[in-house]
RNA sequence: GGGCCGGUAGCUCAGUUGGUUAGAGCACACCCUUGAUAAGGGUGGGGUCGAAAGUUCGAGUCUUUCUCGGCCCA
């Protein structure tokens, strides 16, 4: 007599989880109701909110970066749908550029055949080949995560009509005028007549020569400085025809000293950093000097110097410029800068408008633009410069320094620092800078932190280098005049070349006529074709142009961008200057960055460190609303924890709320009632109900606040502390007699069913963006007619839930409630008591409390068998609880103890339960 | 080396414009329960708020320096 009578929860919904055998199959499920087809049908004409995916490069197995970033949009996506909006995610790929070369050229070298002797049409083939390869492999990746999207027509940069686009968009700066041709240092091979990028360098051993070398200044705002010579030192000599700069550092103290010694520099006055003297008299065998005077850098500012071969035709002024690459490791403490053979120096002299020329040709020769050396080889002419130098007593010392120096890894051959021809996009002239600037205050940053980020970096940056001597990307369409040298502009011969690339792909580019671009406009042999590629940041860059623009089910601008903090200078800012540059706006409206994922410690994840953690085995341990959960809770703000730990810490939580639905579904026995919130009559019902729905109503407001700002961390643990707190050991502690003891038919019963309805409905929406797989699995035990659970829209809580008053009375009754607790848990300690049932409680409450609260059912609050309430205006609170154990036998039904027989109705009943 | 961001209980996070004894959940310990049971309930311990100095009647909150960590750049 008793299990049998009673209503114990009942349901099929498992304790356990095991998510990594389920979610595959729900995933399947959700292929087979076509749920991203649904979704759209559901929404369709709604307003759009539209996420744009920031393209991953089609390389590599994803990991938790990947993971993160794609779990948070797939978050971002569910909330809007669920919002009432037509939230569409389509996935892209990043397709173009080295790190694909690279693999292919690997394989070529595992093979031993040289990539040179390969058509490049058919190693742009096996590029394409190995990117949609990837692009599988990460399709299926990212599905297993939960994420809903577009999958079946996904955009990648290398797709026709993408290559094409991005013929048509690079028109639009040609066209403009804003994209120039200029020239930038790279490392470059003088034996293979190549660029070489930094995976084909290895760093060996070399001996230079060094020298130190005095440059005259000619003008200085300084008096101390006047009739002095500045000292550099370099292991370049070669270098020193094409200087153009001298570099110093603000921050550093300067000597000028004045020379004794019997030769060329005797009574001169030369100038070197304080902390590079010693070094200085040592290599330069200095005997006899007089410090003359000490100087700040900062004194330099605006100084002038002039070449040391002023009288050869280097007639040009050398301005000294403040650089914070110049150190006291070696040298003398000021730089020399040649702009065309060094990246320091190159971008220093940029930021001071000199020009970088191309002083050297492909085979290691002088230029014109290098009088006196013309046409000489630059590894052959150190010796040549030394005695020039000292021929025009512009020689300190001279030297050998064996040193790290890079080479290619192909010839061995050292490199060098060489000016190419290189197209640059101007940030300036035609106000690209300022249009940028303009598009970012207009946009959100997710957090607000991210706007001065990329702001700091646009204000600063140089011009935009778009091309590439590489192969596997599109071919920058530029065809160059052989008659004048200028650049064709003709928007027919643009369209034709983006109408072949979209029949074709851009292959043809580098096998077929160019008279096929050209059309019958012009004559293929009054022009040189160019071979360069489009950087791959153009590439995704123009992502807002082939997929926004394009797709019918899209939009432009974007509702939202959101990538790690890493792409402030990757690809939010390559958007924004490419959709400035052509549209004159930014292509989004708002931007949410994540940082990265670190270890537990806070420490960033790498192989070497051995504390990586990869999706996979989480997904094999855990699950994947497990790894959501942790997205969901993790303050994406900053950088993100994960261990082991970390994630047990979020299982642990899972099961929680796993639980709680099992509560529901248990004693609603899985059937749930999509019941109208509006009907329910929120006055009849009993106190704890309509407290409960107060709590539905004030967490539906938090939850609502939180989503809006994108505050998933707090908007979790808020859902999460409802599920303990407020369920679990609340409402669900004191309903359990109620539910299991009364008849199906009492009114109370009813109303807490009523009430349970309501709590599971509100839930399973709450959490269907987080937990993806899990609200489904509940869906489809209650839902019969088998509707997704991403197909619903969030409760709409009536706001007549809300009751203040009824809120502040339940405050002061917890607060006994935990008063009394602690007098039970006394009694429970000495013994004396059990489960609270067994107890008997006697609370003394002052007047106030007990005009309030004399009639209160506190048996039924604090879960005991007896509670007597006393007035009573002597005690030091307002209210003090004592306990002792209860008297009488334990009914066998509801297991209070009564003095008598249980009265209560439904114990006295044995059947129709 | 430079720019930016961050460091609050073992963990994930709160902490309004500077204002009582710094909060929550989880974890932990002990107890209860065995009618949510590889569940559930109760009670409790735990923090010199990264460090130091300063401003102030008063600093987790403002300033400076240092330190550790992250991203970007060089």
């Amino acid at each position: 007599m008793s299990k049998e009578h009673i209503n114990l929860p009942k349901t099929v919904f498992s304790m356990k989880a095991n998510l990594p055998n389920k979610e595959p199959n729900l995933i399947k499920y959700w292929d087979q109701i076509k749920l991203y087809e649904s979704l759209r049908e559901s929404t369709k004409g709604k307003e759009k909110f539209i996420l744009h995916d920031g393209p991953p490069y089609a390389n590599g197995n994803i990991h938790m970066g990947t993971a993160l970033n794609k779990i948070l949009k797939d978050i971002i996506t569910k909330f809007h749908q669920m919002n009432g909006k037509d939230s569409v995610y389509v996935p892209g790929w990043d397709c173009h550029g080295l790190p694909i070369e690279w693999k292919i050229e690997e394989q070529y070298k595992k093979n031993k055949k040289n990539k040179n002797d390969i058509p490049i049409v058919e190693f742009r083939k096996e590029c394409r080949d190995f990117a949609n390869k990837w692009i599988k492999t990460h399709k299926d990746q990212f599905k297993r995560l939960g994420v809903v999207g577009d999958w079946e027509n996904y955009y990648s940069t290398m797709s026709f009509d993408a290559e094409a686009q991005i013929v048509r968009e690079l028109g639009k700066f040609l066209k403009e005028g804003s994209l120039y041709k200029g020239y930038k240092p790279v490392l470059w091979s003088t034996v293979e007549k190549t660029a070489l990028s930094d995976a084909e360098v290895e760093y060996m051993d070399h001996t230079s020569d060094t020298i130190y070398v005095s440059f005259k200044i000619k003008k200085t705002n300084l008096k101390d400085l006047e009739n002095s010579e500045i000292i550099i030192w370099t292991t370049t000599p070669w270098t020193i025809p094409a200087n153009k700069a001298l570099a110093y550092n603000e921050n550093l103290t300067y000597q000028v000293m004045e020379l004794n010694d019997e030769n060329d520099f005797k009574n001169r006055k030369i100038v070197v950093a304080k902390d590079l003297l010693e070094n200085v008299i040592k290599d330069c065998d200095i005997k006899n000097y007089k410090i003359i005077k000490e100087i700040k850098g900062e004194n330099f500012e605006g100084t002038i110097c002039s070449h040391p071969f002023i009288s050869d035709g280097f007639d040009y002024d050398v301005p000294m410029l403040e650089a914070r690459f110049v150190t006291i490791e070696q040298g003398t403490g000021i730089v020399h800068c040649a702009p065309s053979h060094g990246p320091d120096d190159f971008n220093l002299c940029l930021k001071h408008d000199i020009k970088a020329l191309e002083t050297v040709d492909d085979d290691g020769k002088y230029t014109k633009h290098i009088p006196l050396f013309e046409g000489q080889h630059i590894f052959k002419i150190n010796p040549i410069v030394i005695e020039k130098l000292k021929s025009a007593k512009k020689l300190l010392a001279n030297g050998k320094l064996n040193h790290s120096y890079p080479h290619s890894w192909r010839s061995k051959a050292p490199l060098v620092h060489r000016a190419t021809q290189q197209w640059f996009i101007s940030m300036e002239s035609h106000g690209l800078r300022k249009k940028a600037l303009k598009a970012l205050d207009e946009t959100i940053f997710y957090p607000s932190k991210g706007k001065e980020r990329i702001k700091s970096m646009i204000e600063t940056r140089p011009d935009w280098c778009v091309s590439r001597q590489r192969v596997w990307g599109v071919p920058l369409p530029i065809f160059i005049s052989k008659k004048t040298n200028n650049v064709l502009i003709d928007d027919d011969v643009f369209e034709n070349i983006a109408n072949i690339y979209e029949k074709e792909g851009s292959d043809c580019w580098f096998s077929d006529d160019p008279q096929k671009f050209l059309g019958d406009k012009y004559k293929a042999e009054d022009f040189e074709k160019l071979n360069d590629i489009v950087e791959v940041w153009f590439d995704s860059g123009s992502t807002h142009s082939f997929v926004l623009e394009k797709r019918e089910d899209l939009k432009w601008p974007a509702s939202m961008y959101l990538e790690g903090s890493d792409q402030h200078r990757g690809w939010f800012h390559s958007s924004l200057l490419q959709s400035c540059g052509t549209r004159g706006k930014a292509p989004f409206e708002s931007i949410l960055s994540h940082g990265f994922v670190v270890d537990g410690k806070g420490h960033k994840m790498s192989k070497s460190a051995g504390n990586t953690i990869s999706p996979e085995e989480i997904l094999k341990k855990y699950g994947a609303d497990i790894l959501r959960i942790w997205v969901a809770a993790s303050n994406y703000a900053e950088d993100l924890r994960i261990d082991y730990s970390i994630l047990e810490q979020h299982a642990e939580a899972y099961r929680k709320i796993r639980n709680t639905f099992r509560y529901l579904l248990g004693n609603l026995n899985d059937e749930v009632i999509d019941l109208d919130f509006n009907n329910i009559k929120v006055n009849e019902l009993p106190e704890l109900e309509q407290i409960m729905l107060n709590k539905i109503q004030v967490l539906n407001t938090k939850f609502h606040y939180n989503f809006n700002i994108y505050n998933f961390h707090n908007l979790y643990k808020e859902l999460l502390n409802f599920c303990t707190v407020d369920l679990s050991s609340f409402y669900f502690d004191i309903r359990k007699d109620t539910l299991y003891c009364d008849t199906k038919s009492s009114k109370k019963r009813k109303s807490c069913i009523e009430v349970l309805n309501v709590i599971i409905n509100c839930l399973l929406k709450w959490f269907a963006p987080i937990l993806t797989f899990t609200t489904e699995e509940i869906y489809k035990i209650i839902n019969k007619d088998g509707k997704s659970i991403h197909l619903e829209n969030f409760p709409k809580v009536p706001a007549k839930w809300k009751n203040k008053s009824l809120e502040e009375k339940w405050l002061e009754l917890i607060k006994i409630r935990d008063h009394c607790n602690i007098s039970i848990e006394n009694k429970r300690a000495e013994k004396i008591i059990g489960s609270s049932l067994e107890a008997r409680v006697d609370i003394k409450l002052d007047n106030k409390l007990y005009k309030k609260f004399s009639n209160f059912d506190f048996e039924e609050l604090l879960i005991t068998s007896k509670v007597d309430v006393y007035e009573d205006s002597s005690i030091k609170n307002a209210f003090e609880a004592s306990t002792t154990k209860a008297n009488g036998k334990k009914c066998n039904l509801c297991w209070k103890i009564r003095e008598n027989k249980c009265e209560r109705h439904s114990c006295m009943l044995e059947d129709n339960r």
